[in-house]
DNA sequence: AGCGATTATGGAAGTGACTACCATATGACG
DNA sequence: CGTCATATGGTAGTCACTTCCATAATCGCT
């Protein structure tokens, strides 16, 4: 690795860095991107290299916790499902809880701006579509696991990766809600003893008369 | 209902309608609210009346369709709630099934412009958390139901909520996906049987050590 | 019908996010 | 040291969106 992909990092976390700092101060709305330009000394266009949006750059620690966690899943082929499942979210909120104050802060953002909301339910989007994506490819692989009678392989994947996405997302809403001291990871056991429990009431497949 | 609100909804409609004529000829970057606003012979500050972003424009049809669901579900208190949920997404369906065209269009605008896909997520998830809301009170209302060991009710109803969500979101994407001719009912049939009957790998609860 | 109050409309002016482009500087590599 | 690839900063421009005000359409009441 050279110098070169060193600085480039640093500008990376430089200008998110500072861009939430002027956040938290003046709010999204009171904070251009010249300013923050400007307290990461450097030109507005360079940072339009790096971030696409102003949005994104608020959700990059939400970004980076959730896909790290998606880069380890793939590189645990050896995993059942469920287990590789369940690390993920391990993970996920391992990542939130070393950080409460971001994740906080996200949330209002998000909570304040439309478009902060926004761009934070396709960043959850977009990782849980990569999700369905990983699984549908193990699902096909390894088909001999289960029958997984008449229902398409990507269907199956997708709820799986859906389910999944719920619970990280019902977790750290709760834990990010309750006063600090709640643990993510015990809420989160709650949520699945729940869903497997068959605690929670679903839609029924026959249609009732109406 | 006077005059006035039966122009409004006119107008309402005209303005989405000319959008959508636009987007499906010149793509949406290529449509400015200038052009929409001429289309519709109204002024651009009238059509920000209406619609808050462009985005939501390329939307109408979809929120409508979610929120009429909702609406009908929050009218029906007698329901218990699995027929209810039932009810919601067989009324969703049944609404992207009346006019499959402008459904597979939003897909395809949103495939291509991350702002849409970004509104999209956050107008689906707005209604995941009004149906939550909505949840919330019916469970504490009758919690004789069920005892809900331990776990508190809005961490419920947001579980609840979240699956049905990805129920419709699933079965949606892949009648989309589809080259027509499936029965969307049928597959949210499916989906339901699948959650019900524990096909689908979910992330365990005891932590594997890692 | 007529009249005051309420509300919808159109236009003008401005802010600021984002893009396209080019000249320059900086680290990579022989 | 020379060259080459890439990163940067600045400029100019487009367009979404906001704010404000003057005007016009509708409503409610007599």
């Amino acid at each position: 690795m050279g110098l070169r992909e060193v600085k480039r990092e640093r500008t990376r976390q430089l200008i998110a860095d500072k861009a939430f700092e002027l956040f938290t101060d003046r709010g999204f709305g009171r904070t251009t991107v010249e300013q923050i330009a400007a307290a990461a000394e450097v030109g507005p266009s360079t940072l339009y290299r790096y971030y696409p949006t102003k949005e994104r750059l608020v959700l990059e620690f939400v970004e980076g916790s959730l896909f790290e966690a998606l880069d380890w899943f793939r590189e645990q082929p050896q995993l059942s499902l469920p287990d590789g499942l369940q690390g993920v979210v391990e993970r996920v909120l391992d990542q939130m809880e070393s950080n409460p104050d971001r994740v906080r802060t996200v949330y209002e953002l998000a909570g304040q701006t439309p478009s902060v909301s926004a761009h934070l339910a396709d960043v959850i989007w977009r990782w849980r579509d990569e999700l369905t994506a990983e699984l549908t490819t193990r699902l096909t692989a390894d088909s001999s696991d289960q029958p997984l009678a008449g229902a398409s392989v990507p269907f199956t994947a997708a709820l799986a990766a859906g389910i999944t996405m719920n619970v990280i997302e019902v977790t750290v809403q709760t834990w990010v809600d309750n006063p600090a001291g709640t643990d993510a990871k015990e809420l989160a056991r709650e949520a699945m003893c729940l869903l497997r429990g068959g605690g929670i009431p679903l839609p029924t497949a026959d249609p009732t008369q109406l």
